[in-house]
DNA sequence: CGTTAATATGTTGCGATGCCATATATGGAG
DNA sequence: CTCCATATATGGCATCGCAACATATTAACG
């Protein structure tokens, strides 16, 4: 099914908010604690993680280390962090919107 | 925000699992449930219903009665009622997976 | 009787968002 | 030397909901 469309931003927005994480830190992030059911191709989570910059949400920098590849590390704004806040309790109310609908007529 | 996408479905199958209905009714009771908070077009609803019953989840026919606009009453049939049980379970599986995500870190 | 609102269904074209396929680059395991 | 995991990047496509517009009937209001 289609659900995911949407989701991704407050599923960033929440890994980013303990410390900074880069792209693919992320994307295995999201595969592991959904135990495997939600998962972003990388055509849909860079371009989106430029797009929250852009946005002022997120800042990122390149962090370069010697034996790996460079890497580019993303914290939460102040701004991100109300967004954030405003994105999860539209998320809550939107299950609980949908589990109304979906469990009225099975009481 | 972007949720929605993709719920549709969900939302219909699950209103005319009870009894039929027509997509006025589909779409009023979905604004009700929901307190308000999900809403679909009518340009999303009715060309999603035609879809449903193209691929024979849903089976509509025309109910004219005098006093009022014909109406198509859409039902549940056999295949739809095993796609809304699977879709239920994706869903449930789905709001899991993201829960565990946005609460991993706040705990 | 004319206007407005609620009911009821329908279409065209657009925008947002995720995916497929492909590309580049490094390090470790076999 | 090949394969896999790590890590970032992009062009073109598909899906899905929305804005705007369109049609038709009935009831309420002045």
């Amino acid at each position: 099914m289609e659900w995911k469309k949407g989701s991704a931003e407050l599923l960033i927005l929440s890994l980013v908010e303990a410390r900074p994480r880069h792209g693919y830190e992320i994307s295995k992030l999201i595969e592991q604690r959904s135990g495997g059911t939600v998962r972003f191709h990388v055509a849909s989570l860079y371009p989106l993680l430029y797009r929250l910059e852009r946005r002022g949400w997120l800042h990122g920098r390149w962090v370069e280390k010697s034996g790996q590849r460079r890497r580019r590390y993303y914290r939460l704004t102040r701004q991100g962090r109300r967004v954030l806040a405003s994105q999860l309790r539209g998320w809550r109310e939107f299950v609980a919107g949908i589990n109304r609908i979906t469990e009225a007529e099975n009481v």
